[in-house]
DNA sequence: TGTACATCAGTGAACGCGCGTTCACTGATGTAC
DNA sequence: TGTACATCAGTGAACGCGCGTTCACTGATGTAC
């Protein structure tokens, strides 16, 4: 337990990114400021030596989740990330049963999709950049980013990953849940897989 | 302030309906069961009279929040709602600007699917018996619900219908929320909207 | 139809608990000489 | 290089508050005679 100025950063670290990590599986409620700090191995009292407030960490965490989750790469398997991403690559990621039974390692727009409908407009700014950001990712992807038909194109791409993963997070039922996966993955791919034969 | 058992049933009724409403506003963990009495015109004593526990209020008022919005008449207007249902009116009414703009009024599904995912294995199970029952639905929009193919049309449909209503609900930007909203509903009805022309 | 009584929906004070936040304190760090 | 001192990350007790839940009580309802 060190108190140099390096440790401090550290520490603030590794708070922001559990927290990033706890946001993405509880939603943005549940996490207490105590649960957290000993998660981080520090106790409670000390939070306030890192943030004003837990809306603060809320914002900060927030920003960390998206960042370290932007959707070309959020669930893409380590050996894929090395790689360049296809639209395929992505959506087989995304929709990959490793990515939908691990939220908090996974792509925060999907995880925290209903929960920043309902949260302050910073929340919701630093939500929306990400989506903006994705768009356009997902655009290059399926071919130029300036055209607005693939525009509209990464729009419905990023519409289903968000709500298939969402389903299947959702969906007591095993069968169901695969299904919904594979079937939107399918669907993603043979539609918008490959720049020449896009059907839409 | 009646006593009567007619007044009870009703008494509870409202409860209810008030708990369905905050929760799709809200979510599942921020309504407190004193907002929720004082809401329903009654104090926060009673409320044992009616409930076991939080939890059962939630399981009751889920299972009423998930039917009173099927989704073939979730989102659609008053006017629709006598008509005949076709994939093009379901669509057109779970996209609208007034579905998005009032989810206490609209389709649980869409926006409760984060918070499913984090909930227990009774409310998932509910949930999940709604989602099957939208498939089936959206199935017999587009052709045959016990034909496979049509099956998976309308997981395609119901993912981008619950992602794109999630997305527009929590982005900040009126134009991108617009423009989501526009663009899957255009989308789903070129491409499922009329039976003898489905290009997947 | 009228009376006596049991039931029970609704009331509001009270409970223990966990929350976010504050604060006086400790002791290692980093700096000035 | 060694010493004195200011800083400040981290500690843990304490705060007020709102939560879900319990309970003794009230008085209208519904029933038995």
């Amino acid at each position: 337990m060190g108190h140099s100025q390096a440790d401090k950063r550290e520490g603030h670290d590794r708070i922001v990114r559990i927290a990033a990590k706890r946001f993405r599986e509880d939603g943005l409620d549940r996490l207490s400021i105590a649960d957290l700090m000993n998660e981080a191995g520090l106790t409670h009292g000390g939070f306030y030596k890192h943030f004003d407030s837990r809306n603060d960490l809320v914002l900060q965490a927030l920003r960390v989740a998206l960042h370290e989750s932007s959707t070309p790469d959020a669930g893409r398997s380590r050996k894929a990330k090395g790689t360049v991403p296809t639209l395929q690559s992505v959506v087989k990621g995304y929709l990959s049963k490793s990515h939908r039974d691990s939220p908090g390692a996974g792509c925060a727009v999907g995880a925290l999709i209903s929960d920043i409908g309902r949260a302050g407009s910073d929340a919701k700014d630093l939500y929306t950049k990400r989506v903006q950001q994705n768009l356009d990712s997902v655009a290059a992807l399926i071919g130029d980013p300036d055209d607005s038909a693939d525009r509209a194109k990464a729009i419905v791409v990023l519409s289903a990953l968000a709500g298939a993963i969402g389903l299947a997070r959702a969906v007591s039922d095993d069968r169901l849940s695969n299904d919904i996966l594979c079937t939107v993955r399918d669907f993603l791919t043979a539609s918008f897989g490959d720049k020449s034969v896009s059907r839409f």
